[in-house]
DNA sequence: CCCACATAGTTAGCATGGTAACTATGTGGA
DNA sequence: TCCACATAGTTACCATGCTAACTATGTGGG
């Protein structure tokens, strides 16, 4: 997260960018904008999935695995690759939404043993059917 | 920060709005790029900043201290005034930064005994200056 | 005057992110 | 065959974010 309340006025990056070759102040302005609004994006929707005792991460994990098609099960390495968290993190998360019952282990179960299939419990997909018209409403009414 | 490696198709994105009204699914995918690309750029920069052993919430802190017109010093207060983050963080923001010897009580202090000014030592000084320009090449390189 | 309220900053406890290092399982070439 | 290496996931530990509640100081109306 970009944590500024006010962004550097237009002349301060000018002159820090002086001295560095090749920036364009304007640039880097549009930069900080971006970043800005990102990030209070950002804290809009991680206060939106709270009222649902959901956190990005979690949220996202989910939809993942709702939204693949043909299958209704993955495992976590196949998350991962959708997901930029590392393995600890996603490891965690994945037994935050099995401590909730949104998740399960999936019915069928891979060959290879190191693998763990998952797939959303009925509530775990309720769940997910209540958030997303809403997660998706903040994004189409943020201005950016 | 948010996370996805791979964003959700534009079909996935229309047929999940079309159950939101007012929601231009185009305009979705266009905030999905950008905070994609935010999350990117921010992840870089805190890359950049750990090799100078900087959060970039300390960074950021600094930057204020550093760049007030007419002043070398502020009260927490007045940082949090400029930065976004709670009070606590920034209380141990302002710990962490004295105890590498950054930053360090004013010389003057305030009236109000509540309050505690604070400036950049010197080592704060060169630490800022020498970080600065790479910051600003990384935003003036991003593409956003 | 003084007590209620406001403000500055800290402490305590929790959630979520990271890296390093570990176990367990799979795989491929000598 | 079997041993070195790769891959899946977990554990341990730490940094940084949050809220709630605390202490200390300032301020203003009765």
């Amino acid at each position: 997260m970009f944590f500024l309340k006010e962004l550097p006025s237009s002349e301060m990056i000018a002159s820090v960018t002086a001295d560095v070759p090749d920036v364009d102040p304007e640039h880097v302005q549009t930069v900080l904008e971006r970043l800005r609004s990102a990030s209070v994006l950002l804290r809009d929707i991680e206060a939106f999935l709270r009222t649902h005792a959901l956190s990005q991460t979690q949220f996202l994990a989910l939809m993942m695995i709702a939204r693949e098609p043909e299958r209704n099960s993955l495992s976590a390495v196949e998350i991962s690759k959708r997901l930029d968290v590392s393995k600890p993190v996603l490891s965690k998360t994945i037994g935050s939404l099995m401590d909730k019952g949104l998740l399960a282990p999936a019915k069928e179960q891979p060959v290879d043993q190191r693998q763990k299939q998952l797939s959303l419990t009925e509530k775990g997909q309720s769940v997910f059917t209540n958030v997303l018209p809403g997660y998706f409403a903040l994004l189409g009414g943020a201005a950016m």
